[in-house]
DNA sequence: AATGAATGAGTATTCATTCAT
DNA sequence: CATGAATGAATACTCATTCAT
């Protein structure tokens, strides 16, 4: 019933398209790599999805490899944009604009999608493509200063105790929805240890917030 | 041409007992897997680094994935049982055990080996072989638990404030530490963010127990 | 739509007049053959070098073999008649003329140029392309007669002996240059038994010479 | 009706012959290398041709070019000491054992798998494996060695005249002989330029003869 | 029990050739 | 005329697995 949308005229051999060819072979090429794994995708089944001929892919790519990389870089291009620019940007307390972020990553991180590319790049692309790997890494690294800002702005406001590690706490409540949201949603942990995945946010961030806390002040007690 | 038992010890044309042989196969297993990655090992690598011939993993596994499964399976046992019973039984306060268990369980991550494991386990395992997966994903929820009980225990006894989701915490600081050690040790993320892994783990841990502080107003009201 | 040839020249969307592109990649065909062999040639590497791509190729020869063949053949031609005619033409005895042709035919099988020739057409042009093959040796045996033609001029002037057998003379001098010409220099067997080139050349024709010396005169004999 | 030997026994199929494998792959690849010649033999028909399957040849040889270089090498090295030492024995005049040894290296030349052979070796050999036609070129160094060894017996003996460069002697006939039974009988340009082999052979020895002999000693003259 | 020998299924890449523009 | 795009056929090599000894 769905269909692939390389599929959809009926014969499309010989049909010139250099301006599509690209991209829909990389769409192709995403889709099975999420799908099958990185070694796993055979350049056959890439040209078929794609709706060409093998050598086809070779016009466009000089290798497997060039294909599959090319095709991630593009993929991680994509979203890197739109996920951190369109977040960073909301307005209001930064204890606000923290909790917004982390619930927009956490929403992303839930995705089917999310998890398969986590899996893939610490799995596979770590070692079969370290640039790619490295391309996003560099990104993630950014999600982690971001956060960092955030933070360091509440410090700043007073909002957060100043005395906190701002670079550690980002890291830690990135580091743990991304782990929790790849095990126990992704790898399917819930079925051992339920857990709602809204009590699992809700908590952590409460946890994030009132670690960061200022102290009471310590004037009043006596 | 029956042979009697006892006439094992006799007739040693063969240098090793059988009941010898498939630990020795899967110890070369584990060490070829950790070094190159699930797929990557070949049968006939396995037998030569055990000194024998690729038919006779044949004659002691099923398959190349019998072999490598039970492998995996039987390191993860070792592992188990040693690093929660050695750790959990430490005594002092419930923060000071906390602490004792997350330090360990830090050193531990930072190991090579524990982060070859890791990646392996989130890569190929958990795709090529599901009841492997399983098996370890049962130990790694109930090292969740475990420190989910020494937090309630803390809650229990006024050391932690009592309306904290100890599960919840318990999972974050878990996963934050885990996806930390991965990352930025073992994938080398630390090129692009500095960042000492005493100051990771000290202050992560500050801000856990500085999370789980009692609220501070109690005594003030009289 | 139909065009007069008139307008070809008004027409000049095309850098080259058609007539100026055969020859163009005959040439390339040349070179690259003599450079990477029969089979190494690729049709997009001929084109290149010619300065045009892969399908105008096709435009002009049939199939790679056509390109190929009509490239040899060509390239062939026009050495042929440079040759034999140019040399044939000198004065002299015909101990001289004979010598000087031979001369030049050894000059210039020492030629890198000829060495690769003769290797190609020895080795893939004779299977390959037997009609161009065929070419060739027709010319080859030319070359035979040419010498035994002058043999027996100097057979008749008194010059050379009359038994000996001059088709075979010219066969065996010639042949013989050939082959050393190819193995010795081209294929480097000079590495494995040195011999200067000239002494080569000089004690060949020393021994055809005193092997054509008229018989000493009988008149010792009565 | 001929059968090749492999093929004798219906099914070999998991007949365990260690020892016939490789003899045979290698008469297999030999065979199928002077019909068909270096590039085009397939590793899939060499095996066919040997009644194994394709992966049975790379359990003995690590790759095509491995396979068929110790072909070839192996073929070789059969032929070479056969050749020279039947043929240097014999006793005689110098004279004698010369012509004794030409004819027969002109009776094997004529033959159908010489031509073959030799062809292979200018042509691919030379450049695909040139560590193979190394070796061979030495064989045919040594081949004019024995031949000048004979002409320098002969001078010693008084039979030949001192001031021939036997060296090169020995060069032009072993040449003239090999080029003219490649290019006359096996690449047919007795078509063009008919001669029996007698003719040739015996006329190119008797030239060759008569140009050794002594110089009459004209002292003696009147 | 142990193994060398043998197998078949699977795959990336090349290249001459053809099509549509 | 000229070409980029597209294709299909061809082929060396790998590796898990099985057989016969």
């Amino acid at each position: 019933m769905a269909q692939s949308p390389a599929a959809q005229s009926v014969d499309r051999r010989w049909k010139r398209r250099p301006d599509e060819r690209p991209p829909a072979l990389m769409a192709s090429a995403s889709k099975l790599l999420t799908r099958d794994g990185y070694r796993r995708v055979r350049v056959e089944d890439v040209a078929e999805d794609a709706g060409v001929s093998k050598a086809t892919v070779y016009h466009y790519f000089t290798s497997k490899d060039d294909l599959l990389t090319r095709a991630v870089a593009s993929r991680m291009a994509e979203k890197h944009a739109a996920i951190e620019q369109r977040l960073a940007m909301a307005g209001g307390s930064a204890s606000d604009r923290l909790q917004l972020f982390l619930r927009e990553f956490w929403t992303i991180s839930l995705t089917m999608h999310a998890g398969q590319w986590q899996r893939l790049l610490v799995s596979e692309i770590v070692t079969e493509a370290p640039d790619v790997f490295a391309a996003w890494a560099r990104g993630l690294v950014q999600r982690w200063r971001l956060v960092q800002q955030l933070i360091e702005e509440g410090q700043r406001a007073g909002e957060f105790r100043r005395d906190a590690d701002a670079a550690v706490a980002a890291r830690m409540i990135v580091s743990g929805l991304s782990h929790q949201a790849l095990f126990h949603v992704h790898f399917g942990l819930r079925r051992f240890a339920a857990c709602s995945t809204d009590r699992l946010f809700d908590a952590a961030v409460e946890q994030l917030l009132y670690g960061l806390r200022p102290a009471p002040r310590r004037p009043k007690r006596r």
